[in-house]
DNA sequence: GCGCGCGCTGAACATCATCTGAACAGCTCT
DNA sequence: AGAGCTGTTCAGATGATGTTCAGCGCGCGC
């Protein structure tokens, strides 16, 4: 973890430098906004401790044009006012968090670690097999860079599949997990959503196996390994 | 957007639920940490006030148990006293920030907002998707540079919509988040007011995703590359 | 090579989700 | 109480979507 400080004064800042360090961060610091601004800018941090009351250009201009340009670090704001106003400012300006000088070095540490906690949450939702990307969250399909449009029901299968991806797939199992408990056994709907998916998404997509079921596959990685 | 209030003094959990209703949420109260547990656990919230002391379970294991559970809501916490081995505990177990009483409301408003936002990837509170813009402060919404007007609901179905970009959102997920409790679930209120707001903010801006729900979509990067 | 069945496909059909206009109810402000 | 705004309900229209069906191609076992 990497993070960064903001602090005019000297002697504020070398002690939450002790602080940071003695937690494991790996800490730059800054004397004032002008020099803190460029920091911010330049590298990537997974934290920022900033002073709202600085020299040559005061903390809630650093965060906001920090924002401005897309830097989404979290940012924990610093005052020795208790005025409320200013935290306001300092959270519409794209604050996560705030204290209140004097404050308790255990308290610091604890705020730092549920920003940082909550920033690595984010995990991505798109599924590849070759140019074929599926979208979960978002109900999208590509083929390259064209979007594809699927029924729901088409979604659901193609979704299935890839995340099966290379395994073959009966028909039966496909029935089961996408509509509940009772559907007519002997019916072709499975294959009619198959051959539309093959229409939209490419024919040898997905392979069929002859009395087992269907298989999900990149066509471009087909020439290289064939076994039989 | 929806939110829990856990605080056992009824005149404080009046005026707690006053403010958040007045800023747009849709509210749920309960008056001890058992009911608070039970509907943290089984309604999809978007943030929770928490009180520490409580009566029957005490706060920090409330919060405990949701976070074991894998609730991952921001959760605020609320104290009387000023004690920070108590902040401390209860950010470790889990809490996102934290407010002493007594507080300014302006500053709760300005904390919530902050841990949604962030909830949700984003930095700053306004929040932009082509050249619709949502300022969630202001609670004012702009086509290019014209402000359209919307109602109270209509604001807060495009917010929860902005706040989940390019993803699919059923009805059933805006209904439980823009409503509290009791709510008739079986309305087509959310279509007329999605109607509605296709009306006022333009037609292909939120597109319709037969059998799961709405995405709220860029209309100009219809030909571009894809999100993660 | 031959026939049997499995799987494919196009079109027709039925159904269901969603949209839309309008009316109604509730609240606020004067 | 009345006017205006907002949220909710309702019913009919509409079109996309799921399902069925019948005919055909073709692989597979014999």
């Amino acid at each position: 973890m990497r993070a960064l400080i903001v602090e005019d004064d000297p002697d504020l800042r070398r002690q939450l430098k002790d602080v940071l360090d003695h937690a494991g961060y790996a800490v730059d610091e800054a004397g004032d906004g002008e020099e803190g601004w460029f920091l911010g800018d330049t590298e990537p941090y997974d934290a920022v401790v900033l002073d709202l009351g600085l020299p040559r250009l005061d903390g809630v201009s650093v965060l906001e044009r920090w924002r401005s340009a897309g830097k989404d670090f979290p940012v924990l704001i610093l005052t020795a006012r208790d005025r409320w106003s200013e935290k306001v400012a300092g959270f519409d300006a794209g604050a996560d968090d705030y204290l209140t000088k004097p404050f308790h070095p255990e308290e610091l540490l604890a705020r730092l670690r549920a920003l940082t906690r909550r920033a690595a949450g984010h995990t991505t939702s798109t599924i590849e097999i070759g140019n074929l990307s599926v979208d979960t969250r978002g109900a999208r399909v590509f083929v390259g860079d064209k979007l594809v449009k699927l029924t729901s029901h088409e979604f659901r299968i193609l979704s299935y599949m890839i995340h099966h991806r290379e395994r073959v797939i009966s028909r039966t199992e496909l029935v089961e997990h996408i509509y509940d408990q009772d559907f007519d056994r002997d019916s072709n709907t499975i294959e009619v959503f198959v051959g539309r998916l093959r229409k939209k998404i490419g024919q040898d997509r997905i392979e069929t196996v002859r009395g087992l079921g269907y298989r999900l596959v990149d066509p471009a990685a087909n020439e290289r390994a064939r076994a039989g």
